[in-house]
DNA sequence: CATGAATGAGACTTCATTCAT
DNA sequence: AATGAATGAAGTCTCATTCAT
């Protein structure tokens, strides 16, 4: 009884990661306790560890759901733009609004990468496997009118740049906490399509 | 009398930066901890602040430090290759070689700005102050023998691209553990430099 | 089972409290660590730092309750005599009663009050309300008969000396290590009540 | 050389104390480290152990200068007042300036009685001599006049009384942070000459 | 399934003191 | 006499985790 109208309506679970996708982003991992995330979770320290078995699980967990409503977020940006051109640029634009939105915090899953130092972690396997994941993605949702009018080899290429590209503004906004190195690598990922279509 | 066979010959502060080059870069800044540095020093945990009043300090000495050493090999690396473009391929070179001395973990001074979410910390001013710099030096040091051949805005954007290509690279070869991205961004970073080129 | 003859039967917080007012009382605030604490309460350090947040927060806590015991051992003390005198006599018995049992220490509320230089404290605004409590209690449960016989400017004169009295004995029982003090700081306030008696 | 124009002009020694004078005095002895005074004397640390075998020590020669300059104020501050009541209210206007200046620490022997809780200790005995000699100078310096004019008996109560008020007035007054008691303990101590003289 | 109390190990930092020069 | 470097012990406090209920 009384559990529609409890304060913490939502199952703790959900709540523990909600939490957790606030804090390991903003606060880095290292930096962010279990006692911080289960306070502001409002869930006993017992029940946390009934849903998680430790800290790291909870990171694995994260980046799961993290990883699950950026690719949602990509898609939707890119799903309406009629060209190339406008894909790319509403991929950046996504990031631009990220920004906005939380910090120059750079990739929440780059991030993780850093504090993961033991290349075994879990951790790391996931990251490799979501920027693959991504990489999918920009040739598959973003730059797939180009496959057919290029050499594979080509439009690969292609892709690996434009991917490049994206993570080296992401890596150098967050760093030079500054915006233009967003709008300079969309410059440059726009001549770098128009370069590779030209080949032609 | 037996100063020169002393285990510990050298003097305790370099030792201690020593030790945090090493670790800090391993392990990540927050991994490793104050007992793990004294300890593989050889040096007492009061010697340690008498150095240096904290460990933050300690990690601003050797951001100083690392930076000094990279610069002078970026330096060198680049200071014999007579074009642009083998300029360019040496600057990825370098990364190359010290993917195989120190494993993929990525940038030094990202990673501590991953690990410094604070954006008012001295860390994070530190890597900012420096990324600026390589920025120089890549305008300086790598590309300068194209600044007079184009206009001073395209010559800017270069800069920029090539910087943030570099930059890209070196993350995706973090995050997927692999060396393909440096080449991809090697390749790219030439054919930018080309297009640029021919705008005359 | 065997929960009642455990060694450490009763609630770890109050184990700390207990081991703190013995500790804190004895040795001082400075000279008593954390570890001694918990070491002779029988806690472990984070089950400590799980009850109070700080050392200093122990303190208060422990003054708090210092205070209620102490305050219900004087009120029991004045509370029997029938007369003014005899009610002063007995402060000052209790006193006595103190040294034999704790030592030359004088008043825990003082040295405390010592101890904290800043006179920002939370233990000096304390220590402050304190004494103004026990001011209170001379006032209302010692010499209470006093007041309906004379000025209130002399009540409260008298009210003054008396709780001054009372605690220079202290201090100078304390810092001489003997007993004399007090007794002859009772002949005083005795003197003083028979004096402010005498003005009608 | 160089030895006068020096910025430390002074020797070591005594500037070690003058700085334990303030320390010692305005933080208590616990609160104040060896590093601060060294610091703040401007003397190396080798050298400050060279001078005081432990910081005890230091502590001990503090506290006898202390007295000394202590004693010499309060006889230059009743040498001139002509009569026994302006003696006692000169001995309190003394006070009332110490708080002016240092504010409300209370009395820096006693403080020091608080922090060392071991009886044994040379501090201990030292702040035990200094009471006594400090009753010996109201005796003589400050009620002498009285003493030929009432029973050595009624004398030495007074000398106790006056001391006892005195010293109240003074914990009264850091415990509260307040001058009240200061000037209440005046009057109550003049009555009390007033008494004890009229006694014949 | 959920919980608050308790934990051992370790975090960073400072202490009074000594040593080699 | 004077020094700066170095020290072992101890300081307060936090970590991720487990247990009894």
């Amino acid at each position: 009884m009384m559990s529609i109208d409890s304060p913490h309506a939502s199952r703790p679970r959900e709540r523990i990661i909600e939490t957790a996708n606030r804090l390991f982003f903003r606060q880095g991992y290292c930096l962010t306790g279990i006692n911080q995330i289960i306070s502001e979770s409002g869930v006993a320290k017992a029940s946390f560890y009934s849903h998680f078995p430790s800290k790291e699980d909870l990171a694995i967990v994260w980046l799961r759901q993290r990883e699950e409503s950026w690719i949602q977020q990509f898609k939707e940006c890119i799903a309406q733009p009629p060209s190339t051109d406008k894909r790319i640029a509403a991929m950046y634009s996504m990031w631009y609004d990220q920004i906005r939105a939380e910090g120059y915090r750079g990739c929440g899953f780059i991030n993780m990468a850093g504090e993961f130092s033991n290349e075994e972690s879990p951790v790391r396997a996931f990251v490799r496997d979501h920027k693959n994941r991504v990489r999918q993605l920009v040739a598959n949702n973003v730059l797939h009118e180009c496959r057919s009018t290029m050499e594979p080899g080509d439009f690969d290429e292609l892709v690996d740049v434009t991917y490049s590209l994206f993570d080296g503004a992401i890596m150098q906004a967050q760093s030079l906490m500054q915006d233009w190195p967003i709008e300079v690598a969309l410059k440059a990922s726009i001549k770098m399509l128009t370069l590779y279509r030209a080949h032609e």
